[in-house]
DNA sequence: TCTGGGGTCCTAGGACCC
DNA sequence: TCTGGGGTCCTAGGACCC
């Protein structure tokens, strides 16, 4: 019996390569994606990294360079890509078992085929993802998940591959000098801390890892990069997350933002907290949890002056656990009341939800019972938004429409900024992609 | 002028119980 | 007034991911 395989497909510049989907023009060219408010920059082509744009950049400070050299910017379009992920998603499950969907652009398979035949499957459903859904996606196949991220680096990096890399095969070929040409922080599970930390230790490279001795490593940092260690041996310790939350069910709500102009009274941090608290409710309601606790935090600027950060948090308890989005909304302002600094310059703000638990499971003492959203006033509120579009209809704030495009749009003047946004093709009736024959 | 958003897992430490 | 050891549960905070 051959080693069970991990094969890992994740999307080539992602959010970039959803915006050529349905604009050819931008084929070849650099195209980089931005982050809400159009801050930072959040996805680009190949182009856009041959350019030496790194990932998380500012825009602002790059904007004239970047427009100089021809780069294409784009606000992102997260209904698209949501979409398309989805498209992507679907044809890649009928090809193998297993499907792990881990983040928007990337999931994991688990083939029950032997290496040759994987690879063969994987180029096959490498082609039909490109061919039937626009989007090429680069797949590595090793024993480990994490060996299996590293085969698609290598992938990536490598052209010749043909976008799928077996990790036995890179193996096999350069022996320790693959592992010993990938620096440590390049490895899943290894950010900027620990790769501080591992390099005070001597420990730079993949292959440096890769020889520690797991149960000191344990003792020295945690569990966690113990596995990272035994991974990148070959031996699989990274379960899938099927377990926890059967699959779909999150164990924490955060709705979070930046302003697009600061907040500097608690008037408008009360509007802004109330406007996520109901799209955090609204998500809460779709998996039919209930919460029991609701947090609220807000935030300064961190690049301001020398020690002007603040930041201030707290958490409402609720007297029964709630999906009533009048009660969550109450508990976020309320949360902040007292502790928050009245007169600070506020540039973010966000409302997370815990203690969530099942709203069908949820079973009491007569008289106890959880305080459902008993008017149905939230689901009143999602149909009426489903019907004659998002943000018509809200409590307090939430309720009014700006002239903008964006759903975000509540019409405030520190909701985000989309000024480059493509259109939501695959969802939207009246912003389909058109088509010419000359 | 202008720097994202949503999530998970792990650990340490405190409260509480017997 | 003194006072042990072991267990569980909860929370806050750190670190990581994309």
């Amino acid at each position: 019996m051959t080693q069970p395989l991990m094969v890992l497909a994740d999307a080539n510049s992602f959010f970039a390569s959803c915006e050529r989907v349905f604009d050819p023009s931008l084929a070849r060219k650099p195209v980089v994606v931005l982050s809400n408010n159009d801050g930072c920059v959040v996805a680009r082509s190949a182009e856009a990294k041959r350019l030496g744009i790194k990932e998380g950049t500012p825009w602002f400070s790059i904007r004239e360079e970047a427009q100089r050299t021809g780069v294409v910017a784009r606000s992102s379009n997260y209904e698209l890509y949501a979409s398309l992920s989805a498209r992507m998603m679907s044809v890649m499950s009928r090809f193998m078992p297993g499907q792990e969907i881990y983040s928007i652009d990337e999931c994991f398979l688990s083939p029950s085929t032997d290496a040759r035949q994987t690879v063969r499957v994987s180029t096959a459903m490498r082609k039909a993802v490109l061919e039937g859904v626009g989007i090429p996606v680069s797949i590595g196949i090793a024993p480990t998940k994490t060996l299996a991220k590293v085969a698609n680096h290598w992938a990536k990096r490598h052209p010749a591959s043909g976008g799928v890399s077996l990790w036995t095969d890179i193996e096999q070929q350069y022996g320790d000098a693959a592992l010993a040409e990938i620096p440590v922080s390049d490895i899943w599970g290894v950010g900027r801390r620990l790769t501080k930390k591992l390099q005070a230790m001597g420990i730079v490279t993949a292959l440096d890892l890769q020889r520690q001795d797991p149960v000191s490593i344990r003792h020295r940092f945690s569990i966690t990069v113990e596995r990272t260690v035994l991974e990148l041996n070959g031996i699989p310790c990274i379960a899938g997350d099927a377990s926890a939350n059967d699959g779909k069910r999150k164990s924490e709500i955060l709705c979070s933002r930046m302003f697009s102009t600061p907040i500097t009274d608690m008037a408008h941090m009360d509007q802004a907290l109330s406007v996520y608290a109901q799209k955090a409710c609204r998500r809460l309601r779709r998996q039919s949890s209930l919460c029991s606790h609701v947090s609220a935090f807000c935030a300064t600027s961190p690049f301001g002056p020398e020690n002007s950060y603040q930041s201030f948090h707290g958490t409402t308890t609720l007297h029964d656990p709630s999906d009533d989005p009048l009660i969550i909304a109450k508990a976020a302002c309320q949360a902040l009341h007292g502790r928050a600094d009245p007169h600070a310059r506020y540039i973010r703000a966000g409302v997370l939800l815990l203690g969530l638990q099942d709203a069908n499971d949820f079973t009491t003492l007569h008289g106890f019972e959880a305080k459902r959203d008993t008017h149905n006033l939230g689901a009143i509120i999602d149909q009426a938004n489903q019907k004659f579009g998002s943000s018509r209809v809200g409590i307090g704030y939430g309720g009014i429409r700006g002239k903008g495009r964006g759903d975000e749009d509540t019409g405030a003047t520190w909701t985000m900024r989309r000024e480059m946004l493509s259109g939501r093709c695959t969802t939207r009736w009246d912003e389909m992609a058109v088509a010419h024959a000359d």
